[in-house]
DNA sequence: AGCTATTGATAAGA
DNA sequence: TTCTTATCAATAGCT
């Protein structure tokens, strides 16, 4: 508000976090108390700051008051226990047609976020978001990787068990033949051999730019 | 604040003093929020009109959960909570959390499928995201997948080269050597060979099951 | 409900 | 924390 505006977001800085806690903790306080005194209105006000300390304001009576007020208020009619149990009716209906709903959005964001325990993502925001993005395409990657790295794993295997059958039988020749006019076969080779490293490096390096 | 000030008590026209609660509560409830999102605490506003009627707000949480640990604060000053009212406030609590949940998800529905300006999605659109989203999966797969056969295809291609070589080796050995006593080498391999199809079918099972 | 002229709140800096 | 000050935000008085 002064000096340029700041962004609605939790400040990083923890030194600005904690000024503008401050300032801005007595302002709300200052607000209710005005609010109070204008409208005629009680107004409780209690905050934990993020390392656990409580402010609390209770605008005309106790807060204690207040919380008991405001008990009663919900519990809407106090008097019958008719009411009361309707009341638990209706609201476990709501909550039942809320999970529903709940169900429907896991579904379409199970392609994203992977099938996991969707409710460890349920209080964060985007960053948890396109973390877990991230997580989920790690496991896909991971489950395919490891099929196809154990294909070419036996390929190579296969291949340098050849090679050396090779090698071995141009030595038998050489040694009990005495030819000397066949050219040693497939020791360079035009196939472009890719080290044990460069691999793994070009299919990490082929995942990261999605 | 405006226009002039005004004496800090009861504003005593009715029709100012209603509309001055009205746009004050909404204030102070924001500044709540505001100071809430800010500095990363917990805060709970409740106000109660002259008249009786109730606002509450809680950021960052339920505002049973607040109270509880207010009363945790005060060293445990129970106020007479009605189990009843207890199990009311308790599903009120569960209501807030999934409500909150749904938030979340529509919030991230909307940031994957178009950094999204629709507040709500029907279920249309979010057949529209799946498909989307089951194209995006089809394509990071494809490109991998390209590498990695490539890569195998050439193994296979050297495994080729390099059989023939053998055999070729072993050919000359027989006729030129007349040894017989030379096992045919790594025709029958340990190693389990796949078929040209086994492979691919083996990955397009893996690709389809998440 | 909207609209401004004002006052109030406050981010940055000391 | 507190003070100051330049700016931004809230809102009192009207429509």
């Amino acid at each position: 508000m002064a000096r340029g505006k700041i962004q609605m977001k939790r400040i990083e800085n923890p030194v600005h976090r904690q000024v503008t806690f401050c300032k801005r903790r007595a302002g709300l306080l200052k607000k209710a108390k005005e609010l109070s005194v204008l409208c005629d209105a009680e107004i409780g006000v209690f905050i934990f700051s993020a390392h656990g300390k409580l402010y609390e304001q209770a605008s005309k009576g106790t807060m204690q008051g207040l919380i008991e007020r405001y008990m009663k208020c919900n519990r809407g009619a106090q008097s019958e226990l008719h009411v009361n149990d309707k009341e638990v009716l209706d609201l476990k209906d709501e909550i039942s047609k809320l999970k529903l709903e709940i169900d429907v959005l896991h579904k379409g964001m199970r392609f994203i976020y992977g099938g996991g325990n969707g409710y460890s993502m349920t209080l964060d925001e985007m960053n948890v978001l396109e973390k877990h993005l991230e997580i989920w395409m790690c496991q896909i990657r991971s489950a395919k990787m490891d099929i196809m790295f154990q294909e070419i794993q036996l390929l190579k295997n296969k291949e340098g068990i050849l090679k050396a059958a090779n090698e071995y039988l141009q030595e038998k020749m050489d040694e009990q033949c005495g030819f000397g006019s066949m050219e040693p076969m497939l020791t360079n080779t035009d196939y472009p051999l890719m080290t044990n490293n460069q691999f793994p490096l070009t299919i990490q390096n082929e995942i990261y730019q999605f």
